[in-house]
DNA sequence: ATCCTTATTGTAAAAAACTGCAATAAGGAT
DNA sequence: ATCCTTATTGCAGTTTTTTACAATAAGGAT
């Protein structure tokens, strides 16, 4: 089964369709080790499927963010950027170097059963991002 | 003075310009009781200040937010929004119906300091939007 | 009050993100 | 294999956000 095997069974199988298009952007997730913004996105995905255009890059990416196939993370100069869903956790951005340290999720378990519990809410967050300073940026 | 003469003071004590826009905008938001978004400052902004641009709007805010007098706030819709920095809070949005109810910082207080203390980061965030789905919207 | 420096704004244009609607094609039914 | 339904895409256009650069004006110095 194809790289992307996996992930479209689990569309299909919640009455979602199967599109060249949703596979081959979910290729390039799968295949991405950081942040890709849709243009990023678009650029390669163009290259295998000529037709794709970005509008349809937008919604992809929105829509397997909505099914849980991929979570934005917010980057540095607050444009938008995906990444596949993988175990959940978060980033911790330096506001002036862009510098990324990754938080495990375990941290904010706590805090976060507590808030579904207070609120009545279920949470829909395995990505959040945390900006400041960090140590370097400090000191200047 | 007028109302948003101790933010204007803040301001040019830390070597800042006070202009007719970044007081116009000010009050502004130190007058709205919710979320702005650029869009919606501008029109009314541009109502006492007809030569204002939206650029300026966008700049300034960005401005603002930089120097701690306002924050972004991440809105159901993802389009941004702003608001004056006051007490530090954070926003529980339901992503179905919209509805956000806050949280309080005392919540995250021990999560951000042991944050601190582990990363060397001095954190920059005081204000948080966790997203999930309220009780209502969960039942449909 | 006038001058000077340079931070801030406006202008014009580009890039990024979104929307409505008609055309297409995925996947189930025949 | 063909047909049908409707989810998904492309197209065209709009809105939102950002950028480069020249013009303006805030605030300190004279």
């Amino acid at each position: 089964m194809s790289c992307e095997g996996k992930f479209s069974k689990q569309l299909s199988e919640r009455g979602f369709r199967i599109t060249p298009q949703r596979r081959v952007i979910l290729r390039i997730l799968l295949h991405a080790n950081a942040h890709l913004t849709p243009a990023e996105i678009y650029e390669e995905a163009h290259l295998s499927l000529p037709g794709l255009t970005e509008t349809t890059v937008y919604r992809t990416l929105e829509f397997l963010a909505k099914a849980g196939l991929a979570q934005e993370a917010f980057s540095a100069t607050s444009k938008s950027a995906y990444e596949i869903s993988g175990y959940a956790h978060h980033h911790l951005i330096c506001r002036k170097c862009g510098h990324e340290i990754e938080i495990p999720h375990a941290k904010l378990d706590v805090f976060c059963e507590n808030l579904e519990t207070e609120t009545g809410f279920q949470l829909m967050q395995n990505h959040l991002s945390f900006f400041g300073l960090c140590p370097a940026c400090q000191e200047n």
